[in-house]
DNA sequence: AAGCAGCCAATTTTT
DNA sequence: TTGGCTGCTT
C-alpha cells in the first residue's frame, strides 16, 4: 500500500521498523519491542492507523494491556491522535473487560447481575474462613499456599473437577478449591482470576455469543505479550478464532512475572498457532545513552532462552557507569544520598531520580537516610489507597448493603468498630448459617430483635445496617459513605486512636474519590452505580488517590519500575543472596529471570547509571556478608567506572556468633573478604572457629552455601 | 471479649 | 528487624 505518510501526524517521525509495524497490511503479527523502543507508540498508532484507513471501525477492535495505568495511557494518545470518542471502545485490562464482559452476561454466566469482585485480601479471607469450616488444618495447608494453588489453577484455566490430584495433599487442595467454587457462588462474588476464567468458559461454551464476538473483534491487541498467562493467551485464541487478526507487543527479555503466572513461551506459541512469518524487531532505543545499553545488552546475553534482539541507539556513549562498594549497607544508603543531593544541586529534579531494589526490605535503610537528609521522596509499592484497612472497611459496609450473601464483607465490619460480638457469637451464627444453608445476613436477621438499648450485639448490628440503608437510600454513594463513616463509628473509633488522623483523612478521602467516580460515570441507575463504584474500586488499587505532585525521589523496586523511565537510576543491593535474589536459585529458569530483572533495572536509566553493593547488609536482624553479584561480572570492564576501592571491616569490629578471637592467633583475611576455592568458587568470609593450627574459617560460597573448612588445608585465594 | 506477649518467617505483584 | 498471628491473661 502506497501511504502519504506525511499527510497523517501519528504516522510521522516512525522509524522504519515502528512504521512497518504500524502500517501492517494484514495477518496477525508479534512485534518484539526492546526496552524504549517505542512500543506503546507503536500500540497506539497501529490503533489509529486502522481506524484512520477504516480498516476497522472503533467498535470492532479490542485492545488489552495488564494495568489501568496502561489502559488510560493508550487511550489519552489514541485521542490525541484522532477525533473520535474512546468511550464505549474496548480498550482496558484484561480484568476490566472481562468484567464488563460478565456484567453484560451475566445470566450466561451464571452471575447476579450485582456480582463483587474480591481482591488477593478477600480471597484470602474467604479461604482462611473456608478451610476453618472445613476443619482443614492450616498448618499442613497454610491459607497462603492454597490460595496460590487455587489461582495458579485458574490461570491455567483448569477448573477443580478435572485436576486429577496426584497425592494425599493434592487431593485436600483440590478438595478445597471445589468447596471454594461453591462458596463463591452462593455468596455472588468472583476472585481476579475467576473474571478471566469465567469469561473464556462463557464463550468456550456459547457459539452463539463467541460468534457474535469473534465477528465483532476483528483486530485484538495485546501490549506486554510477555506477561500473558495461558489462560489469557487461550482467551485471546478464542477471540480470534481462525480469521480474526492478533498484533501482540511484547519483550521476552523483560518478562519477569513468571511467579504469577506469566508464560513467556505464548511468544513461541503465537507465532506457530498463528503462523506468523516475521517478527518485527523494535530495536533501536529512544532511551539510553550507549553504554547502558551496552551494559544491559551484554548482561542479557547471557541467557540461553531469547527470541533475540540488541538494542542500540545514537544518542552517543555518555558517562561510564558508576560503581560503589559500600562497607555496610548504611554506608550504601549515604553514599547514594550524597550523589542524589549533588545531583539536585547541579540542577536535576528529584523526581528524575529512582532507586532501585531487589526486595522491599532494602527500602528501609534508605528510607532512614533520606528522611535525616530532608529529602521529599516518594516509596511505591506497599498497601494502595483502596487496600488500606480503613477504607475497605466503610466499603464493607457498603458492600455488605448492596449484596447481603456478601458474608467476607460481613464479617469484616460485623465487630469493627468492636460492638462486643466475639468470636463465640461469631462461631454460632456460622454454624446456624451453615445448618440453614442461608448467608450469615440471614442468620444474623433471625435472630431476636434488639430488646435492650445497648448498642452492642448481633441485633443492634442487624438494625445499625437496616438504619444505614433506610438512610442512603436515594443518596449519591458520596453521601453514603459520609454517612457510613459517621453512622458506622469508624470515625469516632479512629478519633480515639492515637494515630487514627491518618485514617480518618482516608475516610474523607474516599468520600472525595465517590465524587470523582460520579462525575465520570455514565450509568444513571443508582444501584448499578453503586455496583460499578465497588468494581472501581477493586480493579483499580487507587494509585491516583496516592499520588502527590511534589518533586520527590523515586524509591520502587525493580519490579515497579518496569515500564518506566529516569534520568538517573541506582541500582542497589547488587549482591549475590540479593540480586540474583537466593530464593530465586530454586525455581526452574530462576537465574534467567533474575537476569532479565537486571536488565529491566539497568535499562530504566537515561543518562546516568549507579550500580551499588555492600560487602555487610543487616536483613532479619543478623549480619550478613554477601559477595558481589554476578550479573556485574557480565558487564564489560570498560563501561563501568570504580568510584572506590574495596574498604576490609577489620574483623574484630564485627563480633559474629560462634567467634571469639583469641590474642595469640592470627586471620589471614578479614570478615567479609571475598575468596575463591577451587572446587567451591566464590565465596565471602564469614567467621573462625578454633585457634592456631586447628583454625577454621567459615565460608558462605553462592553455589555451595556455606562451609567450615580447615585454614591449613583448604586452597583459598583472595579476589 | 479484648488486649498483649511471645513465636515464627522472611522475594518479586497487578488485577 | 519487622510484622502477622496465636493463645493466654485480664
Amino acid at each position: 500500500m502506497q501511504i502519504a505518510r506525511h499527510q497523517i501526524s501519528f504516522l510521522q517521525d516512525l522509524n522504519e521498523k515502528q512504521f512497518e509495524a504500524v502500517t501492517l497490511d494484514s495477518g496477525s503479527a508479534l512485534v518484539l519491542a526492546g526496552a524504549g523502543s517505542g512500543k506503546t507508540r507503536v500500540l497506539t498508532s497501529r490503533i489509529s492507523w486502522l481506524i484512520h484507513n477504516q480498516i476497522v471501525g472503533p467498535g470492532g477492535l479490542l485492545a488489552v494491556t495488564f494495568t489501568n495505568k496502561a489502559a488510560r495511557e493508550m487511550i489519552t494518545r489514541i485521542t490525541a491522535q484522532l477525533p473520535i470518542n474512546t468511550r464505549g471502545m474496548w480498550i482496558g485490562t484484561f480484568h476490566g473487560l472481562c468484567n464488563r464482559f460478565l456484567r453484560l452476561h451475566h445470566i450466561d454466566a451464571n452471575l447476579p447481575e450485582t456480582f463483587q469482585i474480591l481482591d488477593s485480601q478477600d480471597q484470602l479471607s474467604a479461604i482462611k474462613r473456608l478451610m476453618r469450616s472445613m476443619n482443614v488444618d492450616e498448618d499442613n495447608f497454610p491459607p497462603r499456599e492454597v490460595q496460590y494453588h487455587i489461582n495458579g489453577y485458574k490461570e491455567e484455566g483448569l477448573r477443580s473437577k478435572v485436576i486429577k490430584p496426584y497425592d494425599n495433599h493434592s487431593k485436600k487442595i483440590i478438595e478445597i478449591y471445589a468447596e471454594y467454587e461453591k462458596q463463591c457462588q452462593k455468596e455472588g462474588v468472583v476472585d481476579f482470576a475467576e473474571l478471566l476464567l469465567r469469561c473464556y468458559e462463557v464463550l468456550r461454551d456459547n457459539p452463539q455469543l463467541l460468534h457474535h464476538y469473534q465477528e465483532r473483534f476483528s483486530h485484538l491487541l495485546i501490549d506486554e505479550f510477555q506477561d500473558t498467562s495461558e489462560l489469557q493467551y487461550k482467551w485471546i485464541k478464542l477471540l480470534a478464532g481462525d480469521k480474526n487478526q492478533v498484533f501482540a507487543v511484547g519483550d521476552d527479555d523483560q518478562s519477569i512475572y513468571s511467579f504469577r503466572g506469566a508464560r513467556v513461551g505464548n511468544m513461541k506459541d503465537l507465532q506457530k498457532d498463528f503462523k506468523i512469518k516475521d517478527v518485527i524487531k523494535l530495536e533501536q532505543n529512544y532511551r539510553s545513552k550507549n553504554n547502558i545499553l551496552n551494559a544491559a545488552n551484554a548482561i542479557i546475553s547471557n541467557n540461553e532462552d531469547r527470541l533475540g534482539k540488541n538494542l542500540w541507539t545514537d544518542l552517543g556513549h555518555g558517562d561510564p557507569i558508576r560503581q560503589y562498594v559500600a562497607i555496610s549497607d548504611l554506608d550504601e544508603a549515604n553514599f547514594i544520598i550524597d550523589e542524589v543531593k549533588q545531583l539536585h544541586r547541579s540542577g536535576l529534579n528529584y523526581s528524575q531520580i529512582a532507586i532501585l531494589y531487589r526486595s522491599n526490605a532494602q527500602s528501609r535503610v534508605i528510607e532512614h537516610a533520606i528522611v535525616s537528609n530532608n529529602i521529599p521522596y516518594r516509596v511505591y509499592g506497599g498497601l494502595r489507597f483502596f487496600e488500606r484497612a480503613e477504607v475497605k472497611h466503610a466499603l464493607a459496609y457498603l458492600r455488605l448493603i448492596s449484596n447481603k450473601s456478601d458474608d467476607n464483607a460481613l464479617l469484616r465490619i460485623i465487630n469493627f468498630p468492636a460492638r462486643g460480638i466475639g468470636s463465640k457469637s461469631l462461631e454460632k451464627l456460622q454454624d446456624e448459617a451453615k445448618l440453614k444453608n442461608v448467608s450469615l445476613w440471614e442468620a444474623a436477621n433471625a435472630s431476636p430483635q434488639n430488646t435492650s438499648n445497648l448498642k452492642k450485639g448481633i441485633p443492634y448490628f442487624v438494625e445499625l445496617i437496616k438504619t444505614i440503608e433506610d438512610e442512603i437510600h436515594g443518596l449519591t454513594i458520596a453521601e453514603s459513605i459520609d454517612i457510613i463513616n459517621e453512622r458506622s463509628g469508624l470515625l469516632q473509633h479512629y478519633q480515639n486512636d492515637k494515630d487514627g488522623l491518618d485514617r480518618i483523612s482516608n475516610l474523607q478521602e474516599l468520600v472525595s474519590a465517590a465524587v470523582t467516580f460520579a462525575d465520570s460515570s455514565e450509568i444513571d441507575n443508582a444501584s448499578l452505580n453503586l455496583v460499578e463504584f465497588l468494581n472501581y474500586t477493586s480493579l483499580e488499587s487507587g494509585e491516583l488517590q496516592a499520588s502527590s505532585d511534589q518533586d520527590a525521589l523515586q524509591l520502587m523496586t525493580i519490579h515497579s519500575a518496569k515500564g518506566l523511565e529516569f534520568e538517573t537510576v541506582f541500582i542497589t543491593g547488587l549482591e549475590d543472596g540479593l540480586c540474583p535474589h537466593e530464593q530465586s536459585m530454586s525455581e526452574p529458569n530462576g537465574l534467567e529471570e533474575e537476569r532479565r530483572l537486571m536488565y529491566v533495572a539497568v535499562t530504566r536509566a537515561k543518562i546516568k547509571l549507579y550500580l551499588t553493593l555492600s560487602q555487610s547488609r543487616m536483613l532479619h536482624g543478623q549480619t550478613q556478608y554477601n559477595i558481589p553479584s554476578r550479573f556485574l561480572d557480565e558487564i564489560p570492564e570498560e563501561l563501568v567506572k570504580a568510584l572506590n576501592t574495596a574498604k576490609r571491616q577489620d574483623v574484630l569490629t564485627q563480633p559474629i556468633r560462634n567467634f571469639m578471637p583469641t590474642s595469640n592467633t592470627s586471620y589471614p583475611w578479614k570478615i567479609g573478604t571475598n575468596l575463591n576455592h577451587p572446587k567451591f568458587g566464590n565465596g565471602v568470609v564469614t567467621g573462625y572457629e578454633g585457634e592456631q593450627h586447628d583454625l577454621r574459617i567459615q565460608v558462605k560460597f553462592s553455589s555451595h552455601g556455606i562451609k567450615w573448612l580447615a585454614l591449613e588445608y583448604a586452597k583459598l585465594t583472595e579476589i
